[in-house]
DNA sequence: TAATCGTCCGAACGAACGTTCGGTAAAGGA
DNA sequence: TCCTTTACCGAACGTTCGTTCGGACGATTA
């Protein structure tokens, strides 16, 4: 969990701050950490609309009113596991991608990298993924900021690819098409019958790649049409 | 809408059943069509959960208790909204693989199917995918029955044009994936930017074929590994 | 004309919801 | 030792939820 999880708390909070708060900073993180994860749970679970904090209350051992300690409303916790999540997963990409040069490669990686955390942590995707339009207000736009980073990394990869081929296809439609074979996973994947991540993103990425350069492939060394 | 929407309602129907009811059928099913129109409409922007049966009622026009006229409770309307979707969807493709031999052709129609549906049904289409799991009843069980049909008959598409043409891959990794990149659409498919639904079946069926066609070859008449 | 039926409504029901209030008890610094 | 801070809780707040009750009113039937 990142560092700064002490802020999701606003109120009824010491207000001479920044002291010697210092001391416990650590154990408060570690069981706001543990408290989001019950929550992913639980919101994976029920839905985040069906989901109660007495749900939520019965998962952690905690009582309805203690669990207020640690965050200020229940679409706070919603907030920080879908950005959580988010980071996570973009935080891993740009590590993957560094120094790795060879556009299909690169492609590559994105699916891998996605596939393996979506499944790593599928109750969190599941959430991220399912409970994508609930936010609306502030907490809303800032897991949608990182989505269109996101979203703006892969596809410029896509599109680096498509050129070093010299194919033609709609990059919004490739891409699109390629995030809804890798998000859909949360709806059918099921460890005890299904290959693992590396596996199955390999299979994926060989559909993707061979079909988006295969349908996309224009005569050698032609200009577009305008 | 089916005919027999009439067994949406159960209490407070006259005890004398079946007897002079067929008169005033046809107003009472169409007015109940639009009632699940309007709660269609409910249910995909604010989703199944955060819609209330005061939203419905306004978005009808019609008083709160009135509308229990009409059907029994929320989760029936669900469930009428979601069978109705799939059961015309799945009718649909019936009728259009009716004569048809070609495998890829078949695949083909398949995609076209699916995505000229969701497209023109989306707000349905949404509430179908997106709800999926809420029904736990027999409700549930029953659209899970005609969900498995359907999977079932894709996946049926999808073997015999891998046999056909001597690929091997797995077939429902294949049909999964295939499933995410259509059901997907529903998510960012907008219709002011986006391609029509015939464009766009092209495109997913070119990407989809040509990868998995590609992707799963091996030599020309050899055996299968056991 | 009297009785019945189909259609719809205002008002209310109890339950469940997210959140807050006022407090307690242990820990730790002064 | 006293006093602040941390960590938590029981009980309740006001609101909204899905659903139902008793009845109204026009149309149809006997």
């Amino acid at each position: 969990m990142p560092a700064s999880l002490r802020t999701a708390v606003a109120y009824r909070r010491p207000r001479t701050l920044g002291r010697h708060i210092g001391g416990s900073r650590k154990r408060f993180d570690r069981r706001l950490g543990e408290i989001l994860d019950h929550a992913t749970a639980v919101f994976c679970d029920k839905g985040y609309e069906a989901a109660s904090m007495r749900d939520l209350s019965r998962a952690t051992g905690m009582s309805l009113a203690g669990l207020y300690y640690y965050f200020e409303s229940k679409e706070k916790l919603l907030y920080l596991i879908q950005k959580h999540a988010f980071e996570t997963i973009l935080a891993g990409l740009r590590r993957r991608l560094e120094g790795l040069r060879d556009p299909e490669q690169r492609v590559r990686v994105l699916i891998q990298n996605h596939l393996e955390y979506f499944l790593a942590n599928q109750r969190a995707m599941k959430v991220l993924s399912h409970e994508d339009e609930v936010l609306k207000n502030s907490y809303g736009a800032e897991v949608r900021a990182i989505k269109r980073e996101y979203y703006r990394i892969c596809l410029g990869l896509v599109e680096d690819l498509m050129r070093a081929r010299g194919v033609e296809f709609s990059d919004r439609i490739a891409v699109l098409s390629l995030f809804g074979m890798m998000n859909w996973i949360y709806t059918w994947h099921n460890p005890r019958v299904d290959a693992d991540a590396g596996v199955l993103a390999r299979q994926m990425a060989d559909i993707f790649l061979t079909g988006l350069l295969g349908a996309g492939k224009r005569k050698r060394s032609s200009r577009p049409t305008q």
